[in-house]
DNA sequence: AATTTGGGAATTGTTGAACACTTGACTCTC
DNA sequence: GAGAGTCAAGTGTTCAACAATTCCCAAATT
């Protein structure tokens, strides 16, 4: 008895993926207007379908919608970057800290978390790169076991994936930050949580920073021409 | 100049925000089949109008839509009240310790919060009680200054009071939880945030399993008949 | 009698076309 | 040039249709 796989995902839903997948992996740079029409030829769909899925989108704050004006992908600012990054001090230290040697099921898929880091970093893929970045990150969360704050985080993380893509590719390092994920691992599979959250927060205020700079840069040179 | 208040909002997102009142005040109590055609006869809208209002809340979490077999109002479990209430700790706590006495601006507005829940309670409206115990809360968060963590946390509280309004109502006094909010109010406006943040994760104690003893014996009497 | 097996009805998912309204750019005037 | 009028393009919304799926019920099977 198969039960399963089928097509059991909305048209609108597909839709919504698809351009969330374009969108994350820098495809779709952040300020890209959208139309309705052109996607739904595109795509094959309908104008309808279209919308659903943007609103979709639009909810998860990836795209911002403005009357009769049309969706365009959502621009980070640095008060968002900001707000962001308190709510990542609030919700991951805590995770950490509750963290348990027997949260094995986590702790091995932060292994592979950490190892796709590598081999992503290695291989100068930094979309890829960005995405375990984060997947760790998520996977953090997942210490506290519960579902809610797990999908809330993971649409933070995109809104901030979507800021970083594009800026890491040329102006920073983003292999700079693996060696703090491997000790943030190690100290979590040693079960020295304290040690392991005063770290963590010490890394994201290092990663914040990063960010920081690259949009402040980045924002300058716009306002230049 | 008047420059506002024009119906500058979508006829779906009017839609979205009827029915939440719908559902929020128990209006359309949870398990309730919605259709489309009819709602939108009812409303005078198409059927897609509705069916963009159903999306949005749908990820709002207060309508769970399965496909091909239509939308109807979510219902919450134990294991989702843990869920919440797990969040709320983890939200609320920090939120009363880094408070500042010279938030004022916030600490008015949970002071006229204050009084609605004990006038509400006064004139045995169940319905607005449960808004303002809420809203108290909600305003508890707004000290982490944090726009997305404070509409995540009104998401939460949507679900939560969809699942007290019905149960309150009979059941359990609304008003026992009045003191403990005029207490946490009295040691904000001192400064006392370290006691606060005791008698809060009681109160949250307390609130979580008078929801669970009336959800408990509401699933004895469903499992009975 | 209980269970399976086919139909339909009813409802949702999706499409395509239509029309009203808003916006932004363009032109035209002064 | 600055402002008013014009117009194409695009969004918001509706409507009607059809495909796909589920649900219910009756007939057939065991």
């Amino acid at each position: 008895m198969e039960l399963a796989e089928i097509n059991r995902i909305s048209v609108a839903d597909q839709v919504a993926s698809i351009l969330r997948r374009r969108i994350l992996d820098g495809e779709l740079p952040p300020g890209t207007a959208l139309q309705e029409l052109p996607m739904a030829t595109s795509l094959g769909v309908s104008r309808n379908t279209v919308r659903e899925a943007t609103r979709i989108l639009s909810l998860e704050g990836l795209l911002k919608r403005s009357a009769h004006r049309g969706v365009a992908v959502a621009q980070l600012s640095l008060e968002d970057v900001a707000e962001i990054y308190q709510l990542r001090h609030l919700l991951e230290i805590p995770a950490v800290l509750v963290a348990k040697m027997e949260d094995s099921d986590v702790l091995t898929e932060m292994r592979t978390a950490l190892e796709g880091y590598e081999d992503a970093v290695k291989g100068l893929d930094w979309v890829r790169a960005v995405r375990c970045d984060l997947y760790f990150h998520t996977l953090l969360i997942r210490f506290h076991r519960n579902r809610r704050l797990e999908s809330f985080y993971q649409k933070l993380l995109g809104e901030l994936r979507m800021g970083m893509v594009l800026v890491d590719l040329r102006h920073d390092d983003p292999g700079g930050l693996v060696p703090a994920h491997r000790r943030i691992y190690q100290l979590l599979t040693s079960g020295e949580t304290n040690q392991c959250a005063t770290l963590l927060a010490q890394h994201l205020r290092d990663s914040e920073s990063r960010l920081t700079v690259v949009m402040d840069q980045r924002i300058a040179r716009a306002a230049a021409k």
